[in-house]
DNA sequence: TATCAATTTAGAATTAATCTAAATGAAAGA
DNA sequence: TCTTTCATTTAGATTAATTCTAAATTGATA
């Protein structure tokens, strides 16, 4: 009997069909915490899937945000970034290279009525900014 | 004696030309609390100085952020938006209309080492969001 | 196996933002 | 005040991300 994968899981789950191309960006989505780009996505799965368009890679990101599935970033200011981690959590973003790290830890953001401005709040989302390791060595000189 | 405006405090200070298109976006700006977008100040500026181009626009907004006298706000996920209030605060923006509006308290968001991933943190954002008052009642039907 | 709606596709279109090179004009010195 | 100079403005081209379109394809169901 063949094993059944998490993206055949979610796809059956959303009312989506099975299509080559989906599984493969669901696969490279799984487990993925790197909050790659729509170009990211599509410069991987091509690799292994020569021959499809971009436009698939939108359109199955947009199914799959719509659907809760998938959070979409907007953290970097050149274009967005998603993350299959639909569960609460934060992001720290390198400055410089972009790169973008999880955060897993809850805090107390607690805003009292007088300070909402009279918007009803559904969430929230911390952006922590600074240099990954990578690029912190070469912050000095700036 | 004539008075100084802040606009033309911030070009001295800063040791840009007091041109007439600063001057406008500049007091465009002072004491603006909507967050517009580079459009959204091109368009308000265009109807009391009618001919000026949107670069200029963008060439103002570049020399204020890169002086910091101005915060680029990664926050609307079609466009920039952007914010003279450079102190430190954070922001709640509306699902529905994109309206943003200022959350003007602090909180303790400290991260132990062992959550930082390696990362130097210099400094952080927090983006609420939900529904405006205007919005709200809309949103039942959603 | 035939059907049908969902999906994929290439490419055009849109939009925000940046870049370029020429014209202009603010400001500092003669 | 007149010149000079260099920052600034400008229109328009360019780039890059994203969305849209319409035709071709294909997975799922009967």
């Amino acid at each position: 009997m063949k094993e059944k994968t998490k993206a055949q899981d979610i796809c059956e789950e959303l009312g989506l069909k099975l299509t080559p191309q989906r599984m493969a960006i669901l696969g490279y989505l799984d487990g993925n915490t790197s909050h790659p780009s729509a170009e990211d996505i599509f410069a991987a799965v091509s690799r292994r899937f020569p021959g499809m368009s971009l436009a698939t890679v939108y359109n199955t990101l947009a199914s799959l945000k719509e659907k809760g599935k998938l959070l979409e970033l907007t953290i970097d200011p050149a274009k967005k970034r998603y993350d299959p981690d639909t569960r609460p959590h934060h992001h720290l973003i390198c400055l410089d290279c972009k790169r973008v790290s999880d955060i897993d830890r809850a805090f107390d953001l607690e805003i009292p009525d007088s300070l909402r401005n009279g918007f009803q709040i559904t969430g929230n989302h911390i952006e922590f900014y600074g240099y990954c390791p990578e690029c912190k060595g070469a912050a000095v000189k700036r």
